[in-house]
DNA sequence: CCAATTGTTATTTA
DNA sequence: ATAAATAACAATTG
C-alpha cells in the first residue's frame, strides 16, 4: 500500500509508543523482514531502550531510542504499522513486535517485500541519510528534474516518476495523479517534454505530495478506511480504481494498460502522445 | 487455474 | 558499458 502519505500514517500510529521504554522485541530471525538485520544485535540493543521520536523520509521510517540506536522500516507493498494491546499474541504475518507496557508496536506484512534495518551511533545510519531530498524541499528544483528526465530521455515518463533518487515517495498511483494534473501521457518519453511541460510537473509533483498528506491518502482496498476517506472527487485517486470509471474533468472514460511495468491509469481525452 | 495487487532489486535485453 | 525492459520476490483475493 504505502506511498509517501500512507508510510506517514503509519509512523503516526507507532508514534504513541514515543517516550515509552521497550521492555521485549518479539520477532523471527532468518525471516525476509530481516534480510538487511543483524537480530541479535538488534534484539540486544532494543530491549530496555526507550523509544525517543521518528520521522519519515519518502517511503521509509526511522525510529530513534536511547543509545545511539536506530530503527528503519520499510512497508514494502504490503506492510502495515499497528498498535495493540498488553498482552497482544502475535497473529498471522506479524513478523515483528515492540513490547511496552501499555501497548504493543506491531509491524505486520504478509508479501514480507518491506523490512527492518538496524544501526547504532550519535547520527543517523547512512541509508537513511542519503534518501534523496524530499520532493517538497527546496532542493526539489526544475533544473533537478530537467536534468534527471535528459538522462533517462528514452524510457517513458511515468517509469521514470517511480525512480526513488529523483521522486523520493512517489509511488504508482501518485504517478499517474501527477501525469494527470500535468496534462501528460504517461507513455511519453521523459526527454521528450519541453520546458513548460517540465515545469508543470515539478508543479504538480508538489501538489500531490502536499495533497496527499493532507488527505492522508492510501490506495484503497482492504485498508484502515480513515486513510482514504477524505480525498476529493476532484483527484483521479478517486475514480482510478472504479470500473468504467470518468475523467473528474472531461467526463470521457479512463483508460489502463501497463506502462513502465505498471498498470497506469489515464484520461486520453486529456493526456496525448503527440 | 487464471489474473490482479500500493515496491524494489536482480537479471536479461538492446 | 549503459540504460531500459523484464522477471522475481510472496501472499492473498477475485
Amino acid at each position: 500500500m504505502p506511498e509517501l502519505a500512507e508510510v506517514e500514517f503509519f509512523r503516526n500510529r507507532w508514534a504513541a509508543g514515543h517516550g515509552a521504554k521497550v521492555t521485549a522485541v518479539r520477532l523471527h530471525a532468518g525471516k525476509k523482514t530481516f534480510r538487511d538485520a543483524n537480530t541479535a544485535r538488534l534484539k540486544r540493543r532494543l530491549a530496555g531502550a526507550t523509544l525517543l521520536g521518528s520521522e519519515t523520509a519518502a517511503k521509509q521510517m526511522l525510529f530513534r531510542f536511547s543509545g545511539d540506536n536506530w530503527l528503519g522500516i520499510h512497508l514494502g507493498m504490503s506492510g502495515e504499522l499497528r498498535v495493540e494491546p498488553p498482552g497482544y499474541v502475535a497473529a498471522r504475518h506479524d513478523h515483528f513486535i515492540l513490547v511496552q507496557k501499555k501497548r504493543h508496536l506491531v509491524f505486520t506484512d504478509p508479501r514480507m517485500f518491506g523490512g527492518v534495518r538496524f544501526a547504532t551511533g550519535p547520527q543517523p545510519p547512512a541509508w537513511w541519510t542519503r534518501i534523496a531530498p524530499a520532493i517538497r524541499s527546496r532542493a526539489f528544483t526544475v533544473e533537478a528534474v530537467a536534468a534527471f528526465l535528459q538522462r533517462r530521455g528514452r524510457a517513458p515518463i511515468k517509469a521514470v516518476l517511480l525512480m526513488q533518487e529523483r521522486f523520493p515517495g512517489i509511488g504508482n498511483w501518485m504517478a499517474d495523479e501527477v501525469l494527470w494534473r500535468a496534462a501528460l501521457h504517461p507513455a511519453r518519453l521523459a526527454g521528450s517534454l519541453d520546458p513548460a511541460e517540465v515545469r508543470a510537473l515539478h508543479r504538480e509533483c508538489r501538489f500531490v505530495c502536499r495533497g496527499a498528506l493532507k488527505y492522508n491518502a492510501g490506495a484503497g482496498g482492504p485498508l484502515p478506511p480513515e486513510l482514504n476517506a477524505f480525498m476529493p472527487d476532484s483527484w483521479l485517486f478517486n475514480h482510478r480504481w472504479e470500473p468504467g470509471g470518468r475523467c473528474p474533468r472531461t467526463k470521457k472514460p479512463l483508460a489502463r494498460a501497463t506502462i513502465g511495468g505498471r498498470t497506469t491509469c489515464w484520461s486520453p481525452a486529456r493526456q496525448k502522445l503527440f
